[in-house]
DNA sequence: TAGATTGTTAATCGATTAACAATC
DNA sequence: TAGATTGTTAATCGATTAACAATC
C-alpha cells in the first residue's frame, strides 16, 4: 500500500505523462530504465523523477534502475485506473458526443453509463451504442444507477445551476469542459477542469511573445 | 507598451482566467473592482493578482483599485486577442471537426484558413464553411497562404512526421491535441498540448484519493 | 484631508535540484 | 567485489504571501 498523505498537485498532474511514456517503452520491449535515461527521454531532470516516484514508494533498485512494466502498473495502481467509476455524460451536442466517443473511458478508471440532454432534437439520438436520455428523467436514473462522476459538456450559463443538482442527487465528481470555473463554487466537490478556450488564449500569448505584433 | 521579459509560466496560464472573470464582471455591468475583491471571486490572494497584473503594467490606481473594462481590455492586448494568425487545423475526425465547429478562433486571435484529413471519406466534407482538403494537397497551400499555426486533431503515431512536416512548411506553431508530446522533440517550435487523457486520468487520481478503493 | 488601495519590496513557503550514503 | 543507481537529505531556486510606503 503505497504512502500517500499531502502529496503535491504537480506531482499529480505528472503521474499520466510518466504512464504514458512507460506505456510507449512497454511498447517497445523495454524492460528496465534508470531515472536518468527516463529523464532525458521525458525532459526532467532524474532527481525529479526519484522525487515524485518516492512520493508513492520505492518502486525501484539500486544499481539497476526501474522495471517499466512493474512501474507502468504501479502508476496505473497509484491512479486507480482499474476503477470502474460509473460516469454520466450531461450535455450531448458536439462536444459531448466528440468526448463520449473520442475517450477510453474504460482503461482510464471509468464506465459512461448514460448520457443525457435536454434538446428534443438531440435526446434520442444514438452515441456509443448509448440513447441519449432527456435531462428530465436525470433524478430518476441517479436514484436507480447511483452515478459518481459527471462530465459537463453543458452551456457556461447552466454548469452551475446543473452541477448544483447533481450534487443534491449524490453525483459529486465534475469532468467539466464547461467554460464556467466550477471548483470556485463547490468547495466539496472533485473538479477536474477542461478548458479549451483558455487554452487557445495561452497559445495566442506565446505566439504573440514570440513574434510581436507582427501581423496584428 | 506592457514590460513583459521574463513572465513565469504560472503567471501566463492565470491570464484567460483573469479575462473570463472580468469579461463576467462586465457583463454585469461592475465597472471597479479592487485586488481584494477580485481576489474573492477567483479565489486567489489580492497580493497575487497585484503581483501578477504588475508584470505587464500598472492597471490599477492606488486608492481606486482598477477599472473592469480597461483591464479587461489590456489582458486581451496582452495576449494578442486582436490578431488574426493564420491557422490550419490537421485530422478532420470526430475531434477535428468539434474544434474546428466549438471554438471562437476569432475571438482567440486565429483564423482558420484550412482543414485538412487524409482519409477519402472525409475529404470534401463541410465543416464550418470549410471543405475539407486532402492533405497532399497542404504544402503547395502553405506555400500560397502561409498559416502560422496548426492545430493537430491527428493520431499520435503520426503527430511526430506530421508536425515536422509543417516545420518544414513554415508552420512552427501547434495546439496539439494529439496523445504525443510534441513539446519533447520540438525545441524551436511554440506547443500548447491539450492532452484529455491525461486530465482524465487526474481526475481518476482524485477520485480514487478521495474514495479508496471503495468500488475497486 | 482621511480612507482606500495600489505598486513594490521583503519574508515565507513550496518545489526543484544537487549531493551522497545506502545497497543492489 | 566494483560499478551503478536508487532513496533521501540538504541546498537552491522560484513562486506566493505579507507588509508597507506611495498616492489617488
Amino acid at each position: 500500500m503505497p504512502k500517500r498523505e499531502g502529496v503535491s498537485l504537480s506531482v499529480i498532474k505528472r503521474l499520466p505523462r510518466y504512464y504514458r511514456f512507460l506505456g510507449d517503452l512497454l511498447r517497445k520491449d523495454v524492460t528496465r530504465i534508470s531515472s536518468r535515461e527516463l529523464a532525458q527521454l521525458m525532459q526532467l531532470t532524474a532527481s525529479q523523477i526519484r522525487q515524485d516516484l518516492n512520493c508513492f514508494g520505492g518502486f525501484g533498485q539500486q544499481g539497476y534502475g526501474y522495471n517499466v512494466a512493474a512501474l507502468h502498473k504501479e502508476i496505473a495502481n497509484i491512479m486507480g485506473l482499474h476503477r470502474h467509476t460509473p460516469t454520466i455524460l450531461l450535455g450531448a451536442g458536439n462536444l459531448g458526443r466528440t468526448i463520449a466517443r473520442h475517450m477510453n473511458f474504460e482503461s482510464s478508471g471509468f464506465e459512461l453509463i448514460g448520457i443525457f440532454d435536454s434538446d428534443p432534437n438531440v435526446i434520442g439520438q444514438t452515441v456509443r451504442d448509448m440513447v441519449v436520455a432527456d435531462s428530465a428523467s436525470l433524478e430518476k436514473f441517479c436514484q436507480a444507477h447511483h452515478p459518481r462522476a459527471a462530465i459537463l459538456c453543458i452551456p457556461k450559463d447552466v454548469a452551475y445551476e446543473c452541477a448544483k443538482n447533481l450534487m443534491s442527487l449524490g453525483v459529486n465528481c465534475f469532468w467539466n469542459f464547461s467554460h464556467y470555473d466550477l471548483a470556485v463554487d463547490f468547495e466539496g466537490a472533485i473538479v477536474e477542469n477542461v478548458h479549451l478556450g483558455d487554452s487557445l488564449m495561452t497559445f495566442c500569448y506565446q505566439i504573440n511573445a514570440a513574434y510581436p505584433e507582427e501581423e496584428a
